[in-house]
DNA sequence: CAGGATCCTTTACGATACTG
DNA sequence: CAGTATCGTAAAGGATCCTG
């Protein structure tokens, strides 16, 4: 029998953080949510042209799931979903300043 | 003859502050030169242990190649070199400062 | 001690076709 | 319209051995 792969990852604010904003497109995804009250797929893919409906879809499902966006369902037909950001999303805002604000320094 | 790739990246704030600081292990580094005044290679190893030695000095190369961190060779044998944060990198510093406050508010 | 070079695995990402 | 499913490629990350 194999023996079983044991993970001991180092918790700390900064790696909590980073995994949950992590990776190309979640702050770019949140970034529209904060900015808009709701958001269907199709507004968020005109929003984000470079994106792949794969990865949009995909990272939406994470960010739902970690509560950081929230998905409505209308049960209508044809189907209408809408997104928008969470409570706990609601707090990244002060981040992406502080990235934004970072960006402008780094560039100067 | 191939066409050329033309990648139209769109450029904004937070996607050159991502790109700056994003992967696993950039602001794990940051955070420790944030907080001493230099570091020898085998003290980021042991202040991080469960870095590869790879990821460590790829990583460092990048922070110093983007000014993010300086790097200081003592030519002296065996070979000692210090690393510490640069200029340009103090200023994440309030960017660590609001993971930390996220992951908090985050993890209530 | 610092780090280069190599090989390998895993994950991220993307393109496309299809469905209720 | 809002997804699933599948298949590729590219990039990230890790283990190990080697060197001045």
């Amino acid at each position: 029998m194999k023996e079983e792969k044991i993970y001991v990852t180092p918790r700390c604010p900064i790696r909590t953080t980073s995994e949950l904003i992590g990776g190309k497109w979640k702050l770019v995804i949140l970034q529209q949510l904060l900015t808009h009250d709701e958001l269907r797929l199709s507004e968020l893919k005109r929003l984000i042209p470079d994106i792949s409906e794969k990865m949009l879809i995909q990272e939406l499902k994470i960010l739902v799931m970690n509560d950081l966006a929230k998905r409505k369902d209308y049960d209508e037909f044809p189907p209408r979903v809408a997104y928008s950001i969470s409570d706990r999303g609601q707090h990244i805002a002060p981040l992406i300043k502080e990235m934004v604000s970072f960006a402008q320094k780094y560039e100067q």
